[in-house]
DNA sequence: TCATGTGAAGACATTCACAGCA
DNA sequence: TGCTGTGAATGTCTTCACATGA
């Protein structure tokens, strides 16, 4: 199994190289593409490593084919279904971002309890009401699950969201969760990192 | 130096204990405090031997006087002036948790280019035109900037609010900013974090 | 007995340094 | 010469295991 560091890396290079072919990039050097994705030139050789990519050590390596590895370790030819619970902002700029860029994912169905924000359609998604989440979730095999709904509300939702079938949550609620260990979590608090680079940038230097 | 990793589970434990203090719970040994924060209990104790404080073997650990070391380690006393640029969902998500939120963290100013989002007031902050940002910045000492600008604009904003004295940024924009290493970057994607949720959902187990 | 504090080990990640290649 | 690929070294994080204490 790949650790979660190297497969962020992998991703972001992804992305990285995708930018590029618009500009026509068709080689690139390890410590290029380090540079524009945040990553040391070493980083890069050995992930590359990882998923079985091999450069020459004149033309370092190509975009076109790399980009097809890539694609190709990181299952990028099926759509990812996604259901996105809660319709706040941060879930409006989820849903943004994610029409937004060339990526694997496909926000299927919204949910929310605010009779205002359900029943409708919202940059081409429709919106439910949590109830449907079983339903709506099973129906369509969703697996993984987007919770940005405010922190007092963010477990019991989890918990019907896991009972749907989901397995893999990106939690925005500002709380820890507390779900079965074989479910994948990724909490994404946006204080936290303010408060942390905050006291990084008093006690820097 | 301290890792960024402690320092993040430390502010975590911070945000479990002052949810505590609301259940007047007085003392809380390493496993519960675990629990409630994402952590193991040998973390636990280990970040609190960090920060120099000692708990019971009998009790575990006093609930007020952890805090109040934590605030103390964590400067919760002074106020942390946080502008932020870009008024779009991210922007204002973010300007609610903080405004709904306990922390020590305060924005002071809101900064955009789109006309009808400058000159406002929004959740009682207010906005100004990003040709203003080094003004507003400076005379307010601000150090600290939430980015969450479109991608194409975020390098170019980045290296303004660097030039007014900002030295840590929180960067929601889906690309890797190029500044100076003295410059204090955390970067937030929200696309990525689905991206690696859905890659481990498929391949674990 | 049960929890803390911590040396030591283990696991994981990064970087160094260089062989090999065109 | 300047790059890739990689063994070895280093650094960092987590866990184990247990002495200590009430």
């Amino acid at each position: 199994m790949i650790s979660r560091k190297i497969l962020e890396r992998l991703i972001q290079y992804r992305r990285s190289l995708l930018a590029l072919t618009e500009k026509e990039t068709t080689n690139i050097y390890s410590h290029e593409l380090a540079k524009i994705s945040g990553a040391s030139p070493v980083q890069v050789r050995r992930d590359l490593m990882v998923i079985g990519y091999s450069g020459s050590s004149v033309k370092g390596y190509e975009v076109a084919s790399l980009l097809e590895s890539l694609n190709d370790f990181l299952d990028h030819s099926e759509k990812e279904k996604v259901a996105l619970v809660g319709v706040g902002y941060v879930g409006r700029a989820i849903l943004y971002y994610i029409m937004g860029m060339h990526t694997n994912l496909e926000i299927v169905a919204l949910f929310d309890i605010e009779p205002d924000k359900i029943n409708r359609v919202i940059h081409g998604c429709h919106s439910y009401h949590v109830n449907e989440l079983n339903k709506v979730c099973k129906e369509n095999n969703i697996k993984i699950g987007i919770l940005t709904v405010p922190k007092n509300a963010a477990q019991s939702v989890a918990e019907k969201m896991i009972n749907t079938g989901i397995n893999g949550i990106i939690n925005y609620a500002p709380i820890e969760l507390n779900l079965p260990p074989d479910i994948i979590i990724e909490n994404k608090d946006m204080i936290l990192s303010v408060e942390k680079v905050a006291w990084l940038t008093r006690h820097t230097r």
